[in-house]
DNA sequence: CACATGGATTGGATTTTCCAAGTCATGTAG
DNA sequence: CTACATGACTTGGAAAATCCAATCCATGTG
């Protein structure tokens, strides 16, 4: 009875879609330097000054970014400079809006800051207030209490993809 | 002009509610124990059977979800057996269902598992499937692409907040 | 009293992260 | 043509986190 592969090591990808997710983004810069993306950074030095991260560790993390397509670097060239790197968010990355918005609401409401939240999240047409929420095929909110994980393939899948299951909470 | 600290070790809390989330959530491991929480783990040998982590790591992350109350530790004791304990999530924990919810639905979308979507997360009430979105104050859910990050405070805040502002994609 | 059991704790090897310094190709200045 | 600046990495070694196996510890039962 050998004991689940651990996840970063597993030698297939992982079942569940919240471990696939993890494997690339569950670290303490990933989704920082994305974070970053959102607010304008496109080059190493943007990312490098606003995160004080380590040079080597930003270059594997805007590699891996880029090898998972949530990232793609471009050449661009100042007049009078020799041509230059920077990165860019695909679709999959601007996605992440949400995973950084559901991350961003539960701070502030789990994890006050002193002043209240320093940030929110609103429409750019209407500028109404936004929430991270669980929506049905309508459109509407439902309430998160209401929600439960199920699989989705009969019960085929290996006794591992169970972990994605369940609710009881 | 001194570099930004870095996330975890910078004294005092951090001013972006993303930052303050992933200094407890952003690592291999924390938000794999919450969804085995949610999957319905609530011994140690639960989450160690369950994921394979070490056990000083699992000691140390349930602490950490304990101290930060995203977990609470009961005593129970079955009969003819010592008390013992046992961990469950409150209401901050259980919120993260958001979280892991747009993990998944990331996952789902763009790290494609073999055989389509494993999971997917439905309403316990109408089973309707849900997705994770932004919604407005009326409940409805708003296009993605219209969402922006706006500072809250009338531009008081210290530049590092700045860092959660921003959407040019 | 010997032993089983669940839930950790400990010691040491391995891996990852941190940090400062160095490299490398291309620019401009003299 | 040589010297130097610049941005974007590489590299080397120290520090920290992780992994793993073995051990501990309190309280059950036989």
């Amino acid at each position: 009875m050998a004991r689940a592969k651990r996840p970063d090591v597993t030698p297939d990808q992982p079942v569940c879609s919240i471990e696939r997710s993890l494997a690339l983004l569950g670290d303490r810069w990933t989704l920082l330097v994305v974070r970053e993306a959102f607010a304008g950074a496109t080059r190493f030095s943007d990312f490098r000054d606003a995160l004080g991260i380590a040079t080597d560790l930003l270059t594997q993390r805007l590699g891996s970014l880029v090898d998972a397509g949530v990232m793609e670097r471009r050449t661009y060239q100042e007049p009078g400079r020799r041509a230059r790197f920077d990165y860019h968010l695909t679709q999959a990355g601007r996605d992440l809006r949400l995973v950084l918005g559901a991350l961003q609401q539960w701070g502030d409401r789990h994890r006050p800051p002193v002043g209240g939240p320093s940030a929110l999240r609103r429409s750019r047409t209407t500028l109404q207030p936004l929430d991270v929420a669980f929506v049905d095929g309508g459109g509407a909110a439902v309430d998160i209490a209401d929600v439960e994980f199920v699989l989705n393939d009969g019960g085929r899948a290996a006794t591992r993809a169970q972990k994605c299951e369940g609710l009881p909470g």
